[in-house]
DNA sequence: TTGTATGCGTTATCAA
DNA sequence: TTGATAACGCATACAA
């Protein structure tokens, strides 16, 4: 029951095998030489490791091999919803690698972000994916990490230059999609709920949104339109949506729809609305964006923009894993920059305005 | 611009500083002969180490000390929102102990809980934190752990015998909780959802639910009494609130409230109740337990047993942490069982009973 | 008060 | 086809 375990060393199994630690070395991580190597030598060697529950030590061969079968993932915020679902992604794809993440969550803070680059370098990582969507990191922060030999990728964020990739939504294809969705089902005046200046995001939708309303003759009522302000509290975007939609019903205005910068600021405006006693999606629509995973079961149940956030964190994986292998050749290998194509769900948050009629049936 | 960092070993410190390598260790490590180091020689290494940007090598360090600086945190699923706020709290801790998470995903699964403890144990992780619900891991995998020197402790979940930590809540406590909100509220004729057998959760929980009945004289009728399935895919939780609460709207035997068995299931129940076209909470009350992130979010938001989650997490580092330095030490050292008071949360999808009174008020 | 020497477990180079 | 040996970067026992 009890008696401690000592650890098995590869000197152990060369031992027990009758072999020397260098061709168990070889057998056991199949190298190339283990083509020389007699089957019934191999036969004996993995026998002998598999009695003893022989396990590699990942630190020691690190400092030989250099290589720690670790890769970093630096979050911005674990609590933002946004954030779960790309973690899932990047997980299952490092998994599939028989890489192991090692897990940093910045709490949207500049120092944690910095202290926590710091230990995971440290900790010798392969590779760094970064889920953020502000822009405070200083570029040469991340931009140093090639020097070191560490590809990066960005997942829902940019930087500049050419040394981290980046993965993200088409920002502008999806602001278009919402207004098309809402402009079908007859709405015309709609309010929209803008992101903050900082968010890298929040100009593209809203070039989207322009766009599409241009090319249906479509007038965007200026004094429909707000900005939510540059926050970076957890729920912010619900907070802000609550205030801005009890703003906006506050000025008379009449619009039938609200198109909202992201899910949480959805989920703020409709609490507003049914606060107003207004219903949703009875007397006002409303279309987040993302599709975080709450949005299906809220209820309503939202319309919104969907992220391929699974996917995009896979995609950030496989780009890594890509550039770890180049330099391990010694390959050439050129960081790429990708842009998802974001989907409408429809849900039960919006439907066609009251007297007109459902364009899209 | 270019050009690789080359890595800055100790050794380099030392040259830098014109001390020896043991020395660098010593005042870098403040360890324990810091003490009769001259201040002189500290400032000049410390001042050589920024200037030269060392980085101490945790893989190396690790060969010589066995301290990895790392804990593993392993979590049965992601994509249920009860972890995120367990997981802010593990990794919050653990930064303040500067260590750092590798973060494992079971996906519910045995095999992948397997090879990931298998990882786990190839980098060496000082302790282990599981976040768990279910049963299905072997109680051996786990005592395992302790004859290889690893402190583990549990989150939700206990296992048998007396070689790991766990927190839990009182579930006891909060079924009574939830029951006795209710019953405040003047209802009476109550619907109860209950867990899946294979949950720890879920027999203490409907405990609770009995004892507080009996103490009040309040009949709970069998008939009105549902239980989930053993089923483990993501958000079966809602179906299955959902199917349960059709299913008792369908026996045409009335019901003012249901007390949900978590979150996930009232909002499964809400969502068909509304559909059924019975206001929440107006018609009818529902109450959660959990207290997830998106129960403040929803519409109406969820009247819920909150379990202090963030702090679940926090104590479970805490305790881990302390079974790492007795073994450093070389102290005895037993483990313990912890069960967290729960708190109810009252928000908007519960209401006192039509025509009945609200007694809290 | 500081320096020298050794070994942690592995892999890579060379030799046999 | 396999074995001996060195080295990765660090921390410690011991020497000076």
């Amino acid at each position: 029951m009890s008696g401690k375990v000592k650890m098995v060393t590869m000197r152990d199994v060369a031992q027990a095998s009758g072999f020397s630690p260098a061709t168990v070395s070889i057998v056991l991580n199949n190298a190339p030489l283990a083509r020389y190597i007699a089957p019934a030598t191999k036969k004996r060697i993995e026998d002998a490791a598999k009695k003893l529950g022989y396990r590699p030590n990942a630190m020691a061969r690190f400092l030989r091999s250099r290589r720690s079968q670790t890769v970093g993932v630096m979050i911005f915020d674990i609590t933002d919803p946004f954030c779960t679902p790309v973690l899932r992604g990047i997980e299952n794809a490092l998994y599939q690698s028989s890489y192991v993440p090692i897990f940093a969550d910045a709490h949207n803070q500049r120092t944690r972000f910095e202290r926590y680059l710091e230990m995971l370098l440290e900790h010798h990582v392969e590779a760094l994916i970064v889920v953020a969507n502000w822009l405070f990191v200083d570029i040469q922060l991340l931009a140093d990490l090639s020097k070191r030999n560490i590809t990066a990728a960005t997942i829902g964020w940019e930087v500049p230059g050419d040394s981290v990739s980046s993965v993200m939504v088409d920002n502008e294809a999806g602001g278009r999609l919402a207004l098309e969705h809402l402009h079908h089902l007859g709405h015309r005046k709609i309010a929209v709920i803008r992101g903050p200046k900082m968010l890298i995001d929040s100009g593209p939708r809203w070039k989207g949104i322009q766009k599409f309303a241009n090319s249906v003759g479509l007038e965007m009522d200026p004094s429909l339109v707000v900005q939510l302000p540059d926050e970076l509290e957890a729920n912010s975007g619900f907070d802000g949506g609550y205030r801005f939609t009890e703003e906006l019903l506050e000025r008379k205005k009449k619009f039938t729809a609200v198109l909202a910068f992201d899910d949480l600021t959805a989920f703020g405006a409709i609490r507003a609305l049914t606060k107003a006693g207004i219903k949703v999606p009875e007397q006002c629509s409303v279309v987040g964006f993302d599709d975080v995973p709450l949005s299906a079961l809220s209820a309503p149940s939202l319309t919104t923009v969907r992220q391929p956030l699974e996917a995009m964190g896979n995609l950030a994986v496989n780009l890594v894993v890509e550039g770890i292998k180049a330099g391990l050749e010694k390959r050439d290998w050129s960081i790429s920059r990708h842009k998802m194509t974001p989907e409408l769900v429809i849900r039960d948050s919006t439907k066609a305005v009251e007297g007109g009629k459902d364009l899209t049936k």
